[in-house]
DNA sequence: AGCAAGATCGGT
DNA sequence: CCGATCTTGCTG
């Protein structure tokens, strides 16, 4: 959604914190994509939370690989990875350097789903590992909203063993 | 080299 | 519930 309003670009100390900090602090910040010589902004309003090595829903859960790697990097980072041959998954590296964990941004103002998201909004591989502090074509902003944050489950993670699927590790915000 | 599974989605 | 669609990572 359009909004003028200005904003303050989120930094790398913003997500250099645990993922369980961030994913709901990601609820309300607005989204910032450019477009063609303008600008689009939409407000995110679902995040879910993967957390280190020892998260079994998490890709970093069997170690470091090719695909997982930006997520043992700076904190800040975009890591987007294919799925079920049709769909890019967005998410943001947080956390420590060595920590791999990263919010999955499932849905913003408009788009609910993580997987129409990146398809309306043209997000694909060529944003593995922009850098959310620099980039000229993607960054979060932060225009005062404070939405109420609600929690529950993730979603689709089944493989994960009983006390990984219970985690209340998604969070949302009415506005869908 | 082969293969099963997947942080999804839309149609039955 | 099921198929689409193809990358990834594990096995051998």
């Amino acid at each position: 959604m359009k909004n003028m309003r200005k904003g303050i670009r989120l930094t790398s100390e913003f997500f250099n914190r645990d993922v369980l900090k961030v994913a709901p602090g990601l609820i309300g910040k607005v989204l910032v994509l450019k477009n063609g010589e303008g600008l689009n902004y939409f407000s995110i309003t679902e995040t879910e939370a993967y957390r280190g090595e020892s998260d079994k829903a998490c890709h970093a859960s069997r170690g470091r690989t090719p695909r997982n790697n930006i997520m043992y990097g700076k904190a800040g980072k975009v890591y987007v990875y294919f799925i079920y041959g049709m769909y890019w998954m967005l998410n943001f590296v947080t956390a420590e350097e060595n920590n791999p964990q990263a919010v999955l941004i499932r849905g913003i103002e408009g788009y609910c789903g993580p997987g129409k998201l990146t398809k309306a909004l043209n997000i694909d591989g060529s944003f593995y590992g922009e850098d959310l502090s620099t980039s000229d074509r993607i960054w979060i902003e932060d225009q005062g909203n404070k939405p109420v944050v609600k929690r529950g489950k993730r979603v689709g993670i089944g493989y994960a063993g009983k006390i990984w699927i219970d985690k209340q590790w998604r969070y949302f915000s009415e506005l869908k």
